[in-house]
RNA sequence: GUGGACGUAGCUCAGUCGGUAGAGCCCCGGAUUGUGAUUCCGGUGGUCGCGGGUUCAAUCCCCGUCGUCCACCCCA
C-alpha cells in the first residue's frame, strides 16, 4: 500500500475504530502466526481454506505453523488462553493482515486485511442484531449505505443442518448429471456450498430442492424471528437469502453478508454470524459467540469507487517553509515554533536548497495553503513573510507571533 | 488449481507487416539574480519483463519462464 492510498486506509481505520468505541468494544491483538492445528480444528479440515489456501510450514522445531487465514480462531485461542471467556461477556475487535494462497484478483489478495468483531457469552438474538446495528452505522458514517445490501439467513443447529444436508444430498445425488462440475465435486465434500453456486442451471435445479428452513425447530425459528424483529425495529433493511451459507464450518444460527455490486466478482464487503460451538470445539467451556469480519481492501475500493473519501484528506501539507539564501537554521526554527504553537498543522520545511523559484514551485505542488518565506532580510528583522497560495490575499511580512496568529485564524 | 488478456521511459500508452524506439505527463535547465499556479524554448531518461530458439538481423515471430490484471473457483 502506497502513500497515495494510505490516507484512505487511515480514514477507514479511524472511522471503524470510532464506531466500535461508541459501542464500547475493546481492541484485542494477537499473533499473525499460529499452530496449524488451530485452523484445522476451527475452520474445518475439508474447507478450501484449510485444504489449499493456507501458508503452512514447519518451524525450527518441526512444528507445523500457519500464517493466519482469518481472525476468529486466533481470537478464541488468545481469549481462551488468557481466561477471558470463563463465565464472562466480551465484546472485542481487532484489525490486521490475513493470508490465503489464492490467485489474486480485484478485491482478493494473498495478504489482505480485516477488521473483525467477536463477542462471547451472549446467546440471544439481541447481540446478533447488535452486529448489524454496528455495521449499518458504519456504512452510514462512511456514506456508503446505498451501495451495500444486507443478506440474512439462519443455519439452525448442527442437528438441523445435518438432517437437511442428508435430504439435500439425496435430492441432488439423484440429479447429479444435471449439476455443474464444481457442484458435483462439492456434493461429496461440502454440499451446503452448492446452495450459493453461481451456475444458473444449478440454481434452477435447487428451486425444487428441499428447503433448509423446513428443517428448523422452534428454537431456531424463535432466534431468527428475534433477530428480524430487532432489525425491523431499528429500520435496517435486509433480504432473507435461504441459500446464504458460509465457507467456514463453525457457523450456526444467524449468518449474514453485506454485499455490493460495485466491485466486480468480489462483492462481499463484510460477513459474519453466530458460532456457538467453536469455543468448546477448541477446548474451552461451551460459550455462545457472534462476530463478523470486514475486508479493508474491498471497503477502500468501494470508498474510492463511490468518491466517498472526504476532500482534503489527501492533502499532506498545510504550511510550506521556504528558505531564501543561507538561512536554513532560522527557517527550521520558524517551522518548529509554528509546530509548537499549532500542532494540528502539517508543516513541511524545504530541504535541499535550490533556487527560490524552485522552492516556491515545491511549495505550490505540496498542496499547502500558505508558504512561509524567510530570507536574510527577514532574519535580520526577526520576521517572516506569509504568502497565501490558494486565495487572493496580500503577502505580509510579520513577526513570528503575528504569523502564528494569522495561521490560527 | 482452471481460463483469458497484458508486461516498451518514473507514470499513462503508441509503435516497428523483423532493420536495436516515440508521445503526453513527471523531472532538470532557460525566458524571469527574492515569488508558485498559465505560457514558450531546450534537455535528461529505455539491456522494449527474463531465458532460449528461428534469422544476416528479434522489442516484434516461436517455445519456456516470471509477474500483473480480469473471470472461474474461493471468500472478507
Amino acid at each position: 500500500m502506497l502513500p497515495t492510498d494510505s490516507y484512505a486506509w487511515q480514514y477507514l481505520e479511524s472511522t471503524v475504530a470510532d464506531v466500535l468505541q461508541s459501542y464500547a468494544y475493546k481492541e484485542i491483538r494477537f499473533p499473525v502466526l499460529e499452530s496449524t492445528e488451530l485452523f484445522k480444528r476451527s475452520i474445518g479440515e475439508v474447507t478450501d481454506i484449510v485444504e489449499k489456501e493456507m501458508y503452512t510450514f514447519d518451524d525450527r522445531n518441526g512444528e507445523s505453523v500457519t500464517l493466519r487465514p482469518e481472525g476468529t480462531a486466533c481470537c478464541v485461542r488468545a481469549c481462551e488462553q488468557n481466561g477471558l471467556l470463563y463465565n464472562q461477556i466480551q465484546r472485542l475487535w481487532y484489525q490486521g493482515p490475513m493470508f490465503r494462497y489464492e490467485k489474486p484478483q480485484k478485491g482478493r489478495l494473498r495478504q489482505f486485511h480485516q477488521f473483525g468483531v467477536e463477542t462471547f457469552g451472549m446467546a440471544g438474538p439481541d447481540i446478533d442484531a447488535e452486529m448489524l446495528l454496528i455495521t449499518s452505522r458504519l456504512w452510514r458514517e462512511l456514506g456508503i449505505s446505498d451501495a451495500v445490501t444486507l443478506q440474512l439467513n439462519t443455519l439452525g443447529t448442527s442437528e438441523e443442518r445435518k438432517a437437511y444436508r442428508a435430504a439435500l444430498v439425496a435430492y441432488l445425488t439423484e440429479r447429479k448429471d444435471q449439476l455443474d462440475e464444481d457442484s458435483q465435486r462439492r456434493l461429496g465434500s461440502n454440499p451446503l456450498r452448492i446452495l450459493d453456486s453461481k451456475s444458473v442451471s444449478t440454481q434452477a435445479l435447487l428451486n425444487d430442492a428441499p428447503n433448509l428452513h423446513d428443517y428448523f425447530g422452534e428454537e431456531t425459528q424463535a432466534h431468527f424471528n428475534g433477530v428480524k424483529a430487532f432489525l425491523d425495529a431499528a429500520g435496517i433493511e435486509y433480504q432473507i437469502n435461504p441459500r446464504l451459507v458460509r465457507g467456514l464450518d463453525y457457523y450456526c444460527f444467524t449468518v449474514f453478508e453485506w454485499v455490493t455490486d460495485k466491485l466486480g466478482a468480489q462483492g462481499t464487503v463484510c460477513a459474519g454470524g453466530r458460532y456457538d460451538g467453536l469455543v468448546e470445539q477448541l477446548g474451552g467451556k461451551a460459550t455462545p459467540a457472534v462476530g463478523f469480519a470486514m475486508g479493508v481492501e474491498r471497503l477502500v475500493l468501494l470508498l474510492q469507487e463511490l468518491n466517498a473519501i472526504p476532500e482534503g484528506l489527501s492533502q499532506a501539507v498545510d504550511v510550506y517553509v521556504v528558505a531564501m539564501g543561507n538561512v536554513q537554521a532560522p527557517a527550521f526554527q520558524l517551522a518548529e515554533q509554528v509546530r509548537t504553537a499549532l500542532p494540528h498543522l502539517r508543516v513541511m520545511s524545504h530541504c535541499g536548497g535550490g533556487k527560490f523559484k524552485k522552492q516556491m514551485k515545491k511549495a505550490n505542488d505540496s498542496g499547502a495553503d500558505v508558504a512561509l518565506i524567510i530570507g536574510e532580510d527577514e532574519v535580520a528583522a526577526g520576521q517572516a513573510s506569509i504568502k497565501f497560495l490558494r486565495e487572493e490575499r496580500e503577502q505580509q511580512t510579520l513577526s513570528v507571533e503575528e504569523i502564528i496568529a494569522v495561521l490560527q485564524s
